[in-house]
RNA sequence: GGAGACGUAGUUCAGUCGGUUAGAACGCCGGCCUGUCACGCCGGAGGUCGCGAGUUCGAGUCUCGUCGUCUCCGCCA
């Protein structure tokens, strides 16, 4: 038929004048003058303006275009006159005067414009993502992936990390998020299943020489989503070294993150090397353990001021081992009542009875609860905060990690609502120090904190002679801007170490054979020691991006309730099929 | 599983205290227009106000239920 296009709507400039182009594209706008006819024609490239004349023989072809038909023209490059040169186009100085013009597809009438970045329903979008991914900001996006992807398996293999492809047919693990199963033809009723992380098998590749692993992995778990959260599947930039101490891992993570923020981004990283904060600083200081650091603001505990106070919760914090929790918001004391009322809404939202706040205005205290201060109490208030003329203060009281955690929530409100937060910056911190254990309230037991595998520290020692509440990890966190992009540790080598660890949370050996099977018997042939982290893709692109959805930077998303309704996933299969499989459907009782 | 917000034309939205025939912009269809670039001008079509009950003389508007979407909690070792 045609030969394929000889140019692209991209790059056409003044020094291509004279030449003959064949560009193939979409209709972005047409501008119909009834004699003149100027279309902008849209490829991956760019848009380059379309000149149809009255005489020419195409012109009632060109007529015929709609917005998003599909076309092909051919023509002569010209130059602009200056008048006419549109300087906000890359392509503004030339156009191209078309000889022919062959519609090769049309288009229906648009759910939604393509030429222009309107808000719509994500339902709709998510119909037709084929469409929305025509637009300028999620085809950017989605390039912007491709972008960081190849970056960091260039940078990975420049630094001597091999990649390799674990099995997506695995086991079904015990611990942690719920699996998608897959049922087995050839052995009826079992199961295998898509893996929630390739964990395992990458510390078995440790114990097998190669002692620098990535992998930009496929990982799904079967948990609902969030924002920062796709259901159903998503991308780790997953890497495990060999013979290393967390601060070499640290240092090899922050060199890649750095890298590929610096750039793929404009954002500025505030600090090249990650602040290390404790998980239990963490806690006390922001009340959660992915602090957005852009801001400053931290808590302070007034638990101790408030011990013989009027006001009986803040007093009985002393006595119950709970806390008073106390923010300074700098300058906030002149904002409108209606600031302070929301954040107290915001604060019930959630879950808080409720949250009191003092302003520091003409030198003294103001607010509802300020009346029931004494003098020392708030001379004590002013040390502990900093608190100054101009200042607002708000105040948790209750159980120490429910207070922690509110307050956090009031921190971010208050960051957001007060403009603290510089969105050029990238804020990096590590958090260190995770506890091994936990008391598990429901079973009323010692249980794991985070990884059973990680290595405690302090080792066979820590275990046998500390309180396991007391017992630290190797195990850390990398956050940046409050979102948490990763878990990682030093994993535990030592199988009897393994086994003192799995006993204190309560599990005998013959658990520890079961399910880890292949860990258990790998350590018993020389295992190095070895630790790692799996950075998740999908969010560093979307800080990348500056999206607030993860949704925004993956090209066919499940929705929220991990449906794909342009393909029709999850649907129902033949009934051959469940045959073949050897299963039976039995239905919840409102489908029957 | 729980909570909140939202649901009006293909799309984004307005719609007053419950009151006549539910509006605007963009898009779509038709006509006019030779230099626009978010082209312009004229005309037209397009609505089960998510769905179902209820209150009322009268419901887009109030109440209850239900469905859907998003956000959060639970969950995500």
């Amino acid at each position: 038929m045609h030969p394929f296009r000889t140019h692209t709507c991209g790059a056409l400039s003044k020094t291509d004048a004279g030449t003959t182009v064949k560009l193939s594209g979409w209709v972005h706008r047409k501008r119909d003058h009834g004699g003149v006819v100027f279309i902008d024609l849209r490829d991956h490239y760019g848009v380059t303006q379309v000149v149809v004349n009255p005489g020419s023989p195409c012109f009632a072809e060109a007529e015929r275009a709609r917005n998003e038909y599909v076309v092909t023209v051919t023509g002569a490059v010209v130059a602009r006159a200056a008048e006419t040169v549109n300087p906000h186009m890359a392509t503004g100085e030339i156009e191209v005067v078309a000889d022919t013009f062959l519609v090769e597809s049309t288009a229906e009438t648009l759910p939604f414009p393509v030429n222009q970045e309107l808000d719509c329903p994500e339902e709709t979008r998510l119909e037709h993502r084929f469409l929305d991914l025509r637009r300028d900001h999620m085809h950017r996006n989605i390039l912007l992936r491709s972008q960081t992807a190849a970056l960091v398996r260039q940078h990975m293999v420049e630094r001597g990390f091999t990649e390799f492809h674990t099995p997506i047919l695995t086991a079904s693990s015990p611990e942690g998020a719920r699996d998608y199963l897959v049922p087995s033809r050839l052995y009826a009723g079992q199961f295998y299943a898509l893996p929630q992380a390739p964990q395992q098998f990458k510390q078995l590749l440790m114990v097998s020489g190669f002692d620098k692993y990535f992998q930009i992995a496929p990982c799904f778990r079967d948990e609902d989503s969030r924002a920062d959260r796709s259901p159903g599947e998503f991308y780790q930039i997953d890497i495990e070294m060999s013979f290393i101490t967390q601060e070499d891992l640290f240092l090899e993570l922050e060199r890649l993150l750095v890298r590929v923020f610096s750039e793929l981004s404009s954002k500025r990283i505030q600090n090249p090397v990650f602040p290390r904060v404790t998980y239990r600083d963490a806690m006390e200081l922001y009340g959660t353990d992915k602090p957005d650091l852009r801001f400053e603001m931290k808590m302070t505990d007034c638990t101790d001021l408030f011990g013989a106070c009027e006001l009986k919760v803040f007093s009985a914090q002393v006595e119950t081992g709970g806390a008073v929790k106390v923010l300074n918001a700098k300058g906030a004391a002149d904002q409108p009542r209606k600031f302070f009322d929301d954040a107290e809404r915001h604060a019930r939202s959630e879950g808080a009875k409720g949250l009191a706040w003092l302003a520091l205005r003409d030198g003294e205290f103001k607010g509802p609860i300020a009346k029931f201060l004494s003098e020392d109490e708030k001379r004590g208030l002013i040390a502990r905060t900093g608190a100054e003329e101009g200042d607002a203060l708000f105040f948790g009281a209750g159980r120490r990690p429910e207070t922690n955690a509110l307050m956090g929530k009031v921190r971010a409100y208050l960051g957001r609502k007060l403009d603290l937060i510089d969105p050029t910056l990238a804020a990096f911190c590590w958090i260190v120090d995770f506890p091994m254990f936990e008391w598990n309230e429901d079973l009323n037991k010692v249980d794991f904190c985070h990884n059973p595998f990680s290595m405690p520290q302090g080792g066979m020692d820590a275990l046998l002679n500390q309180d396991p509440l007391e017992v630290l990890a190797y195990q850390y966190d990398i956050v940046c801007n409050g979102i948490e992009l990763s878990s990682g540790a030093i994993r535990n080598h030592r199988p009897e170490v393994m086994l003192k660890a799995f006993e204190i949370a309560g599990y005998p050996e013959s658990v520890v054979k079961s399910k880890f099977p292949a860990l258990w018997k790998a350590f018993h042939y020389g295992a190095p020691p070895h630790g790692g982290i799996a950075p998740g893709l999908d969010r560093i692109v979307m800080l990348l991006a500056d999206e607030p959805n993860i949704r925004e930077v993956i090209a066919f998303p499940l929705n929220q309730r991990a449906q794909d309704l342009l393909m029709g996933a999850p649907g129902t299969v033949e009934q051959r099929q469940l045959d073949d499989l050897h299963l039976v459907i039995k239905y919840p009782p409102e489908q029957l």
